[in-house]
DNA sequence: TAAAAAAAATGACAGATATCATGTAAGCGA
DNA sequence: TCGCTTACATGATATCTGTCATTTTTTTTA
């Protein structure tokens, strides 16, 4: 059962700083009249591919999942967000189905927003405009940096980096090290590009070499510096 | 040794459609003025990843591929371009370096458009800049599909898809079935995302299968039904 | 045109991963 | 709390695909 958030975007964007966060307080307005806030579960579904877009959602407060299915129901996760991200731009500003699908990781607050605010909101501020072509520059560079990567490197180095991604997405705990996140082998899995039994497999490995310790279904992270090294990222 | 053009936008943009056909005939004026056409032979780089983005090339005619080193010189094709589509915009509108390079499969006509005179263009016209958005909309759009793809079907598929891309691209010869590229087996290979060797092993192995025809460095489809079953992409 | 260099074909082989199968643990609803 | 379902661990196995090595073909250059 959804329910309803009746959270107003001024008390929003003060905290979390999602790029809607420069527009006048005029525009500001304007979505916040015409926004629709929901609370969504973990594991529900927030917007499905192939879905006609109809708005953009922000996540006020929350972890999603935005993955794509592939032909046999394995489904690639091309990117996590967090508190403040925007998800269902991309195809509501070329005005196509969704392309992927986003799921809940966990208790998520996340308002939607329209089509046609949204695209009124950039078609009329050429700031805004010039901010998502940033952002979509950003996303196409870390996808195709990733599709070389994930296409060359061993299964062992994707999984590290999976890893290093969670980690630097959402954070540490207050211990310092345990990754604050709660997820599934299967969801490692489908964020490296492999199998859950090999994921599961080397998770093992890398808590054999001390590298990290499984609590559960949450990481922490023993040796940062030695998972770097099997990410073999050198930059 | 490299010759320069000296065409001007006015006659280019009636043949071709790149994205500034839409532009007012001052503004082409202002690109015209400041334009740079160069002849890039086969083989020769047209920009190098990791180098600061110096501006935007806009081929007029010639064929180009895009792509990305990986770790250990193996690169990966993002991206074929043929005349009127612009290259390097990505990095020019995120003031960003390049994240790809680009090398011309053919004797090719291109013209540089510095950075400056670009941005001036995206930054005044409301209109441009939503193109661009939709753009890289689409750019993101495919690049995430073809993740998908790539880490999820075997290499026989992405071989028979890769020359699908390439007939799409490229299109056919006079004789409606040859494929309008000379291209070499590893560069199939890097569209694939997989070696050279195990890229010939398919060609050869559709050949067998009477799916395709290997005439040189160029490829006759004789079954184009059966190699999109191959490539078992199902919409 | 001959020689050299580059590209391609081809076979042998190894290894990384996926797949399958089965048992175990954990989470959840009644 | 019990039972059911979902997630996880783990071994055995198969296979796809990459790597290496060698030969042949094609292209380039002198």
């Amino acid at each position: 059962m959804t329910q309803f958030l009746n959270t107003n975007c001024q008390s929003c964007t003060e905290n979390s700083k999602s790029i809607f966060c420069a527009l006048k307080t005029d525009e500001i307005e304007f979505i916040n009249s015409r926004k629709n806030g929901k609370v969504f579960e973990k594991g529900e579904l927030i917007f499905h591919e192939e879905a006609a877009s109809k708005g953009v959602f922000c996540i006020q407060k929350g972890k999603v999942k935005v993955s794509q299915l592939g032909i046999d129901g394995k489904d690639q996760i091309l990117h996590l967000a967090k508190d403040g991200d925007v998800m269902g731009y991309r195809a509501t500003l070329s005005g196509d189905t969704y392309s992927c699908s986003a799921v809940a990781l966990e208790k998520s607050h996340i308002c939607f927003i329209p089509k046609e605010v949204f695209l009124v909101l950039v078609e009329s501020n050429p700031k805004l405009a010039l901010k998502f072509i940033y952002l979509l520059s950003e996303e196409l560079k870390k996808i195709e940096t990733n599709l070389t990567k994930i296409t060359q490197r061993p299964v062992k180095e994707r999984i590290a980096q999976s890893l290093l991604l969670l980690k630097n997405k959402y954070g540490l705990e207050t211990d310092s090290s345990t990754i604050n996140i709660i997820i599934k082998r299967e969801e490692i899995a489908n964020l490296a590009g492999t199998t859950r039994e090999t994921a599961t497999r080397i998770l093992y490995h890398f808590q054999d070499d001390k590298i990290i310790e499984l609590k559960g279904k949450k990481i922490k992270i023993l040796n940062l510096s030695r998972l770097i090294i099997e990410s073999n990222i050198l930059d």
